[in-house]
DNA sequence: GAGGATACTTTACGCCATAAGGAGATCTGG
DNA sequence: CCAGATCTCCTTATGGCGTAAAGTATCCTC
């Protein structure tokens, strides 16, 4: 299931979404545009939004915006290039403010936490292809702002790249499970729960001898009461406090004492989750 | 860009996943047939591997096979189910045995680097929905290995989830993109390094306020000499050893003894890479 | 040898992105 | 005020896709 289809021209790409912002329109003949680059941009948007990824062609932008197909093609390229604006444009949702935290583990907590937010309110973006090298300004500004976070924690370079990439496709992976989980519980209007229930049910089924073959695996999932790979805010923030605590490790000086003050406290079982 | 399409059904992609591998056909009337289920999903990773995704049509695959299109709907219900036959078929690469580590950051490692080098052997792969719950035998092992791997560590079950949850994605974000960079310097002709060379070259041509806007950033590229958000055996490494030292810091008891021994060493810059 | 199940084919349908070319609106230079 | 250029948007067409429907040939069981 899901393919994703080739890659839009990354110059054309690059060029819209860094382009001059009020494009030097003086003396232009012909009819006046009826539409723009931004409100095709939003009505992509929100036909994702609405209908999913798969419902997302330029006939249905075209007609959210009342025009055909090919008019888009008046002011994007194609779809890819498209695709990529609306990526970005999503991106930009997310808080600019260099709002100041007292430690840098609050700091990145919360920029994860947007971060895993907008994905799940818009979870096609989960579907368009990860760390393909068309370089948005709202990324690059959220990249800043996780650096920005993390200044304090003051990593070597090498150890500070690693650490961004790792947060950053934790919080993707872990959205992805979630809006997944979420989408096929919507589609088969099965509760939440229930699903992972059902289909635990069926590999059991299916898979007689599943707790000899995946004796660990099974333990977990009695452990915690759920699927091991699953969805949720729990996974996310327990797993988040490793990748901390892993960052906290590689901060110079304080070393053992930065580590895990708090937010590993998160990882105890009674903790009031889904807030 | 890079789109996937809708989901296939689960039921029937768990049940062919699972099914017996050698189902009873005593008595089956009919001519014999031609294929299987398991040419064809070879089939159809023979065609992704070679094209890529965008290529993998049930035509491509069926033509390798000297069918028509409608011939592999005899064995398959349709393309949807046939990508996640692909995806565990690809995942069962990896090797099983339970190889004995002295420690168990040796042990996750070469677990990671395994399923980061699948991964990049089938790029394809990172284009099928990560997360979703149509669970294979293969990637079930993977993940019981995973678990066997850091049993050592004693971590908490939720925090264990966590650790699954950000290891697993971690390595598939990273593999993402390195395989995305390949493919684009592949595509256009150009070699690695200087792709991303002449990327940041059209960054700065187009915005040229770009040191202002993003000084971290700026200071990180021109620290490690390459994009943030790239590619490479390096940043998955140091972003794995990032990781590792934050299970650690959740291991019980050994605490700080137990944290980054030689795996740190690794984020020193001379490292040749590239192994 | 008849009848029925099965493998595979041909054909067709409705999508998709988008190339090509045309119609009408709106500007500029005369 | 009027070319002619330019631009938006349309209609049409092409070649792909997944797959439904129906036909044909093959092979088994009775």
């Amino acid at each position: 299931m899901t393919v994703y289809a080739g890659q839009g021209d990354p110059r054309r790409s690059l060029t819209l979404l860094w382009g001059a912002p009020e494009e030097v329109r003086t003396g232009r003949s012909g009819p006046k545009p009826g539409l723009s680059v931004d409100a095709i941009v939003s009505a992509g948007i929100a036909v994702a939004d609405a209908d999913g990824m798969a419902a997302l062609s330029m006939r249905a932008v075209g007609e959210r915006l009342g025009r055909t197909a090919m008019a888009l093609y008046t002011y994007v390229p194609g779809k890819a290039e498209l695709l990529d604006l609306m990526h970005d444009r999503a991106l930009a949702e997310l808080p600019g403010g260099a709002t100041a935290f007292d430690d840098w583990r609050a700091a990145v907590t919360n920029w994860a936490e947007q971060l895993y937010d907008c994905y799940l309110r818009h979870p096609w973006m989960l579907q368009v292809s990860q760390a393909r090298p068309v370089l948005g300004p709202a990324e690059l500004a959220a990249m800043e702002r996780l650096l920005t976070a993390l200044q304090p924690a003051a990593l070597s370079p090498e150890r500070l790249r690693g650490a961004v990439a790792a947060l950053w496709q934790f919080v993707r992976g872990t959205a992805a499970a979630t809006a997944d989980a979420r989408g096929a519980a919507a589609a088969t209007g099965i509760a939440d729960e229930d699903w992972w229930a059902a289909r635990s049910a069926r590999l059991a089924e299916l898979a007689p001898d599943f707790p000899e073959r995946f004796p660990l695996l099974t333990a977990l999932q009695s452990a915690t009461g759920g699927a091991p790979e699953d969805s949720g805010r729990e996974v996310f923030r327990t797993g988040l406090a490793v990748l901390l605590d892993g960052v906290a490790a590689g901060a110079p000086g304080q070393g053992a004492r930065d580590r895990a003050p708090d937010m590993a406290a998160d990882t105890t079982p009674d903790s009031p989750d889904t807030a």
